[in-house]
DNA sequence: GGGGTGACTGCAG
DNA sequence: CCTGCAGCCACCC
């Protein structure tokens, strides 16, 4: 296999690692984190021949909308779903609250809550 | 070299 | 909120 693509891979592997248990992010972030923006398909692809699927929380990582990217029919599918929902991250209609799972990764702005302050509705907005 | 293929994205409608 | 669609890019015939 190309020497590019093992570089990419141990890059999402570490990466992909690195997300937190009850949080998920997405293939686009992930890639960006890697440093190959603009290859979210090809963490899909990473993922899916990963060597150490038993340890990578790859069940982390879903679509930029929240929602899971297989088939809602396939039994990967399911499986994630599962394992989502035991590390308590809810999943409804094939999607995922990205306002409440969401990682906060080290590229993201961290301002946003500054902004959002000015409406003061953090607590009530977690809590419900 | 050319065409098909995704565990993707962002944006329009 | 949901669907469609063009753009995306390394890999594999």
């Amino acid at each position: 296999m190309s020497e590019r693509m093992e570089h990419f891979k141990k890059q999402v592997y570490y990466w992909v690692a690195q997300i937190p248990e009850g949080k998920v992010t997405s293939y686009g972030t992930i890639a960006k984190l890697a440093g190959f923006p603009r290859h979210a398909r090809h963490v899909s692809k990473a993922l899916g021949s990963a060597p150490n699927r038993k340890t990578l929380p790859w069940q982390r990582v879903i679509g930029a909308d929240g929602k899971i990217a297989f088939n809602p029919d396939s039994d990967h599918f399911a499986l994630q779903q599962s394992l989502l929902q035991q590390e308590g991250v809810a999943v409804l209609k094939g999607k995922v609250d990205l306002k409440l799972y969401g990682w906060k990764h080290p590229l993201q702005s961290d301002n946003e809550n500054e902004s959002k302050n000015n409406k003061g509705i953090q607590a009530e907005d977690f809590f419900r």
